[in-house]
DNA sequence: ACAACGAGTGTATACGTATACATTGGAGAG
DNA sequence: CTCTCCAATGTATACGTATACACTCGTTGT
């Protein structure tokens, strides 16, 4: 291995000169710089990466904890991310493996493997991601929401989408309605649904409680649920999900069902691309998950560089799109 | 923060036997080994990665390149990668800049903030990843195959399956058709463009220039395509698409036309968990996705622990999967 | 002419851990 | 009862880099 030493000795230069070399900010005389330049390239010399962090106590890694890839939308979110955060001169390192991976990403923060953490999945509110984030640990939460504690997050407004939804399936005289949600410890699939019921509650049609489903963020749970919807003898006029992966599933059950065009609609939420193809063409709340990546790095960089800043909290607008899967023409 | 001499004061022991109680492997009478325990546990002492890496050469991390995460091929590969890694103690560190990215995987390895690299891209055959190969650096390929270069790798047998496909159309008496490849650069689009091709040609009727597409990949110009194709005269009476993902595209092009269904079958290659479901019920050359992940990182592993072994590939085979998109009942 | 100064570079050390080597003490063999 | 040997632990050092501090020397101001 070339080291930095190996460098200088070649340079004829002090290993001090070589690690300023590195840093474009300190003072060298633009000579002296060339000429270890060129000594690195002869040599393809690579700093340590291992060494630096120790010394600099940072390792210009964000680390990234995602739910399920197979959901189009994770996979968008960690698309944005990690575009954004290359960007930025990081490296992104992803933690996949559901529930149980809190606990590794906030280790490898103590490990200072990265420097800080994006969350942007939504199960239970483990009392090691609260304990991380009372000690101010850098950690940004996206699409995710943690009762009675600061800290930065970026969020839309899952109640008022649930809201929108019911609003629009009344005024279209659509009011026996079902809701299909994910995992309870969900806070934006309980969020979604809170907004959805609570005012179909309001407007005189209650959502009853055997069309209240709490499946768990899948495509083929969906599907069968829906399959039995269809089944019942007063099947529903609409099915909303908590999520476009799993109206997704609502609507292959719906074609599978053959069953007549528009007999049910679906409703799906998060607008991830595959929503407005033709095969789909889903009626559903758009969240801007792009924009909601990009703005959680921003976060995480000015917490990085200003540790000490009052938590940030935005929150984006969610917005009903119509297409096809409600019966109107598409866009 | 909390170093390993901290732990060492307050077990009245030296830093030395608490780097030993680290490492499980080390001889350690039970007593110390707890009372050293207690201790970090007490001070929440976590060991510090990049210190670690510094002295023993290694980051317990792999790098993986992918090309497009909205590609839900990728997804799937991704999903399992990490999570396999993810079991065998290994942090993942991705990069998705698409091509520019190999560069940056590269160096990670110089710099050992990763301890090897996955590929799991399928663009130009850049340079610098050949060196690489030839300096013995821990890389393995998926899906992706370098002329004249011994490495490790897995593949699927990608000529095969194009050749399959074209009998499959010409024994149904569809031998009007088209092909919508991917970029030219990616050796799995090529390599299914030229095993279709060349087996249409030998079975007699060969792919008219003008019905060969090189779209890039994508699910929107695979539909442009698509469009263009059907508003001909003598549109085709089937197309083979390079991956299932535009083949999502063609249908969804197919559907907005409103076309007669069967008018014109669509194939596509890789068989996602998507291309099941019954929206698209797509026939599909089957590429074994997750296993081929899992075997990559096993090459991987064991590349790792013997660095100087022989370079092993594996080759999964091909498996045509007949469904609803080329007229016929699902399974 | 000299003093003061600052840009450019070298010297020395610290970051936190792993491990080769030295040391200790106690068990077992004769 | 002495000697040998090994298990358990301490001592010392190295991994590769960044940076505080010291130093040199040419420049500027008077």
């Amino acid at each position: 291995m070339v080291t930095s030493r190996d460098v200088a000795r070649l340079a004829g230069v002090s290993q001090a000169t070589v690690s300023r070399a590195l840093s474009s900010s300190s003072k060298l005389s633009p000579a002296t710089k060339a000429k270890v330049r060129a000594a690195m390239e002869e040599l393809g010399y690579v700093p340590h990466a291992g060494a630096q962090a120790m010394k600099t106590q940072r390792s210009n890694t964000i680390g990234v904890v995602v739910a399920d890839l197979t959901n189009p939308f994770y996979s968008e979110v960690l698309d944005e991310l990690s575009r954004e955060l290359d960007k930025a001169g990081l490296r992104v390192v992803i933690w996949n493996t559901g529930g149980s991976s809190h606990t590794d990403a906030l280790k490898a923060i103590g490990e200072h493997a990265v420097d800080g953490v994006i969350f942007t999945t939504a199960t239970e509110e483990s009392l090691e991601l609260r304990a991380a984030i009372e000690k101010a640990k850098p950690i940004v939460l996206i699409n995710r929401s943690i009762e009675g504690l600061d800290c930065d997050r970026v969020m839309s407004d899952n109640v008022g989408g649930g809201a929108a939804v019911a609003e629009y399936l009344v005024r279209h005289r659509r009011t026996r309605v079902a809701f299909i949600g994910g995992t309870e410890n969900a806070s934006t699939s309980r969020e979604r649904g809170r907004g959805f019921l609570a005012r179909m509650r309001e407007l005189g049609h209650p959502v009853p409680e055997h069309f209240r489903f709490r499946g768990g963020f899948d495509h083929d749970v969906s599907a069968q649920i829906m399959e039995r919807l269809l089944a019942r003898a007063d099947s529903p006029q609409a099915v909303f999900c908590a999520n476009d992966f799993m109206a997704f599933g609502a609507l292959d059950a719906l074609r599978r069902a053959a069953r007549d065009q528009g007999e049910c609609w679906v409703i799906g939420y998060d607008d991830v691309d595959m929503a407005a193809w033709s095969s789909f063409n889903l009626t559903t709340v758009r969240q801007p998950s792009r924009d909601m990546a990009r703005t959680g790095v921003q976060l995480l960089l000015e917490r990085l560089k200003n540790p000490g800043a009052p938590p940030r909290k935005v929150d984006f607008p969610s917005e009903l799109i119509v297409r096809g899967s409600t019966g109107l023409a598409p866009a």
